[in-house]
DNA sequence: TCCATTTCTTAACATTTGTGAATTTATAGG
DNA sequence: CCTATAAATTCACAAATGTTAAGAAATGGA
């Protein structure tokens, strides 16, 4: 018997939703049903500033970035690889406008959870307001580590950490965002790469 | 009739709690009963490395201080003033152990919800897993607001913001440990300082 | 394949922050 | 109020990153 593209998304997010609830079958069907699915082309934007972003993506293949646009500058926030979960938390629970920029750094595939389907889900399957908690914590987490190296490390620094701990990001990611991402200019990256050779 | 501390505390928890969630006298009750109550000196410590968080603070008065110790030096992480909650979630979450050291820059007072406690509360009133979700996102959204200050802002402008946005930490916070938190160094924060004037 | 365009690298000089040492100022205890 | 200690400031020089400009390398379409 052969296995469809429906049957790979089906299980990419199963494995997933496990990490964090454990769901029956009939709850996860339900949960399946409210996802919708897209695909964006590479340099395609998923969300532009001043949208309300009412949507949570799940990376089942590809590369995102989002940025922020200050004074004519893109600053490089976080990069997000398959089975992984992006949203603008802010503006996603409150609906304010966004200031960020999502943009696909190659073809990416993803599962959409629309803020109505999440309270739906709230509302239906209980369970699920752990889901959101989980992810909460999980986001925060990830970032409170980031944050932590910005302050007190120096870019070189940060730079092999990256190359330690997401090789994904030097193997995918080009290098002005990589260096836009450290918070550094391309020109220092270059320097920074030149020296530990 | 006379108000007690007692009072000004339960007021205090209420106020907060009903940011989050709406409780019934009852649910309160329950919520206000779990709490514990502590006084802590100035310069005295609530967590040291090793140690497993399992609790988190809500700040009735006073001001805390969390700092990893990297390679002898101090990195302050943040600072946390009265009616707001810390915990290390990190360690808190999964039980593992903490590098953080929180100590109270002045006296404090703070109520303890402990893990067990909280989950306590998720099992018997369902309503607080919304409550764990919101103090995570909470928790995310202030903290991806300070990161993108962080990266691709200058010492200087992220000093200036902090007397904008966070004046508290200004007026109450000794300056060598502001300097920890730029990430700076005590020296240049007198320059930047001095430059400002 | 070739060309136009983008990305990356290199270099010289400017600016910001770090380092170490000395001095001044503030603070806590007796 | 005095004194010992800690905290903040100042300075000279070092190191890291920014800026501007130019050229080399890589990439994507025709």
């Amino acid at each position: 018997m052969e296995h469809s593209y429906s049957d790979y998304s089906r299980n990419l997010m199963k494995e997933d939703i496990a990490k964090y609830i454990q769901l029956t079958e009939t709850e996860f069907e339900c949960y399946y049903e409210l996802l919708q699915f897209k695909s964006i082309k590479k340099n395609e934007k998923l969300l532009i500033p001043n949208q309300v972003c009412r949507q949570a993506y799940f990376i089942q293949s590809g590369c995102l970035r989002y940025y922020n646009l200050v004074e004519g500058e893109e600053q490089t926030g976080q990069f997000f690889f398959e089975e992984s979960w992006y949203s603008d938390y802010e503006s996603f629970l409150f609906e304010k406008p966004t200031n960020q920029t999502i943009e696909a750094l190659e073809k990416t595939n993803v599962a959409i959870l629309t803020k109505h389907a999440l309270g739906k889900l709230y509302c239906e399957i209980p369970k699920f307001e752990r889901f959101g908690r989980l992810m909460a914590e999980n986001a925060f987490m990830g970032l409170r580590k980031y944050t932590e190296s910005l302050t007190h490390v120096s870019a070189e620094e940060r730079y092999k950490q990256l190359i330690q701990n997401r090789p994904k990001v030097i193997q995918r990611v080009p290098q002005q965002y990589i260096a836009s991402y450290l918070g550094i200019r391309p020109q220092s990256l270059s320097r920074i790469r030149k020296n530990l050779t």
